[in-house]
DNA sequence: AGCGTGATCTTT
DNA sequence: AAGATCACGCTG
């Protein structure tokens, strides 16, 4: 299967959001242990106008990685045992990035099973921090990227657009009504909507 | 419905 | 130095 070139990432973070959808994120851990999962489910983050995003205010220690090249990996942590994992958009010094929600698992499933603790398929990445404890994603792998051996993404067919759904973020407080996040209508793995 | 868990950022 | 906040997941 193809792999996503540098060009890909180069478009607009909502763009970015919607199309990232049904595409394979690869991940390979030491051993050659291959990992796969279809993403199902992504939410924008952009530094304009949206105090939700971690880089709206500038740059800190924390989400540099943000300001990197499309393609980058930031990874952060919070609630003090959960990992998220955002793929950087926009050119270099402007921040940007998609958060990765939910993935449907489709190769190396035994692995991620041990990871995770759970047997049950719609409970291995169907949330953000569920699904970075299933692909073994923690701090080190923050300002990595999608062009090296450990990470990558395979390209895949468009989801129909009849099968896109938008609507709010989730779980955050600030910049609640843009919609901004995207996902595929009916599909299991799909994150939980949490109304707090 | 509640609570654990810890880094980061903000305020003193 | 201390406290509030937080893009969550689990159990009950």
């Amino acid at each position: 299967m193809e792999r996503l070139t540098r060009q890909f990432y180069e478009i607009p973070t909502l763009v970015l959001a919607e199309k990232l959808l049904g595409k394979i994120f690869v991940r390979i851990l030491p051993g050659n242990i291959v990992l796969k999962g279809r993403i199902v489910e992504t939410e924008a983050y952009l530094a304009e106008n949206d105090e939700a995003c971690h880089a709206w205010k500038g740059k800190t220690r924390r989400n540099q990685a943000m300001f990197q090249f499309p393609g980058t990996i930031y990874v952060y942590f919070t609630y003090g045992n959960h990992y998220m994992l955002n793929i950087v958009s926009e050119p270099e010094n402007t921040a940007g990035a998609v958060l990765i929600r939910a993935m449907e698992p489709v190769e190396g499933i035994p692995v991620m099973k041990q990871q995770r603790g759970m047997e049950k398929l719609t409970s291995l990445m169907s949330g953000p921090g569920k699904l970075t404890r299933a692909l073994a994603i923690e701090n080190a792998c923050n300002g990595m990227n999608l062009f090296g051996e450990e990470f990558f993404l395979e390209n895949a067919a468009p989801v129909p657009e009849k099968l896109i759904g938008t609507s709010r973020r989730i779980g955050i407080s600030k910049s609640r009504e843009l919609p901004w996040r995207k996902f595929i209508i009916e599909n299991p793995h799909v994150s939980k909507t949490r109304t707090a």
